[in-house]
DNA sequence: GTAATTTCAGACAAGATAGTCTGAATATAT
DNA sequence: ATATATTCAGACTATCTTGTCTGAAATTAC
């Protein structure tokens, strides 16, 4: 696992991010875009294949086919990939896996906690990939 | 993997927490730990003895030992706690999973994690296990 | 000193996540 | 039609995390 996404999360961040900077029209394939982020031919394969079932890209077979952006970037927020790949767990479980409490008698760390929950769930969902990949471009060559 | 912190780390942060509500000079047993917990016994027993060999807590063997903290909860923070068993990955790692992007040239994402992962970490440094026990036994039972 | 109770140490098993492989289905180009 | 390039589907393996088991070493009580 990553640091606080999957690792699937992570390559579908990266896959999308990398399908953003493309013109809009043309496909991209496995390989070209396995090749360029450096993930695992078969593993990206899935992630994708998933996220094409879940309705974030556009897939297309044969020759010339590959994978797109289903909407203009500016229309897909990160929140949405990380729904897509890892669940919603982020924003309801408890950071200290206590079992049996949701928060109706909630503990020190749940307020600061809510804090910190709510800022990354407003980056997410305020990032669109649109934003992410033009900031992207400008500092990573 | 819990959601933010590995199982074994929030084990010990649930240990840490219930022996900070124990008499000081007092040990408490794994068994009784792990009853009262839940936390399966022998899982629980090894987390406990890797805090003992990192200086978190002392253990005493024989009937009448068991594990106590070795300072008082008031000097322990949590970050020290998190850093024992999860090491410092929370605090260099990219959330996005590239691999060669320390930040020296940053992506968009980087500086708006970079606020979350400080309040993060702000939190676990300030947050003593005395201030946390304190205020958990006023809102859990 | 013997029995009971505990931590300590390390091998082992189970489960989850990550990654690999093979082949079928589909579309394109010649 | 045939060859080629791609996604699609699913079984399989590897690796990491979590959890289990067994027995030794230490401490206390009698
Ligand atoms: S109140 Fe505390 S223990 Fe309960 S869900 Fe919130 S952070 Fe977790
Ligand atoms: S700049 Fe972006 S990609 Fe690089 S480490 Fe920071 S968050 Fe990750």
């Amino acid at each position: 696992m990553g640091i606080i996404f999957s690792r699937q999360c992570e390559y579908a961040l990266q896959a999308i991010l990398h399908l953003a900077s493309q013109p809009r029209d043309s496909m991209t394939s496995i390989r070209e875009l396995a090749a360029k982020l450096d993930i695992p031919y078969h593993f990206l394969a899935k992630i994708l294949q998933s996220l094409a079932t879940k309705g974030i890209l556009n897939s297309q077979r044969g020759p010339a086919g590959g994978f797109a952006l289903s909407k203009p970037p500016e229309e897909i927020n990160l929140i949405s990939v990380v729904e897509a790949i890892d669940g919603l767990a982020i924003s309801n479980q408890c950071v200290l896996g206590f079992p049996e409490c949701g928060g109706s008698n909630p503990c020190a760390l749940h307020h600061q906690w809510g804090d910190i929950r709510e800022a990354v769930q407003k980056m997410l969902m305020n990032k669109s990939i649109a934003k992410l990949s033009r900031e992207t471009r400008l500092s990573r060559t």
